[in-house]
DNA sequence: GCTGTGACTCCTT
DNA sequence: AAAGGAGCCACAG
């Protein structure tokens, strides 16, 4: 039986593993799902999962931006979505957790940033 | 089966 | 800070 879709699965696993406020980067995903360095599928299935009550919106670039452009209806949907979750949006950037701070950064602080 | 594309990431100027 | 390039791999043509 081929394990055409074994990745998918383990990717939208871990993705509804994330709690509400919580964010992570794609490779940092990707690597929580066992995929190791399949950021770009990350993106692809968060695109195109048939599911789509995934909480995509928690899933940023690795230094914390957003992987949409500006003025797009996704960026704009993505920011509402997070700051909904109480998670600090700046210029449409937002602190990526650094390996120390995990636990107690449920709560992520801003970041200011020139864009 | 080869080529181009992309909601990515890392390393090197 | 910014730009270029390589690695990555599923998918469409």
């Amino acid at each position: 039986m081929a394990n055409r879709s074994a990745g998918e699965i383990a990717i939208v696993n871990a993705l509804r593993r994330l709690k509400p406020g919580e964010v992570v980067a794609y490779g940092e995903l990707a690597r929580r799902a066992g995929l190791p360095g399949r950021a770009r599928w990350v993106a692809r299935v968060l695109a195109y999962s048939p599911v789509d009550d995934l909480p995509w919106h928690r899933v940023l670039r690795a230094d914390g931006r957003i992987a949409f452009a500006h003025g797009t209806e996704a960026f704009t949907q993505q920011v509402q979505r997070l700051q909904a979750e109480h998670v600090n949006v700046i210029n449409g950037r937002v602190r990526m957790p650094a390996p120390g701070d995990s636990l107690d950064a449920l709560l992520w602080r801003a970041v200011p940033s020139a864009d």
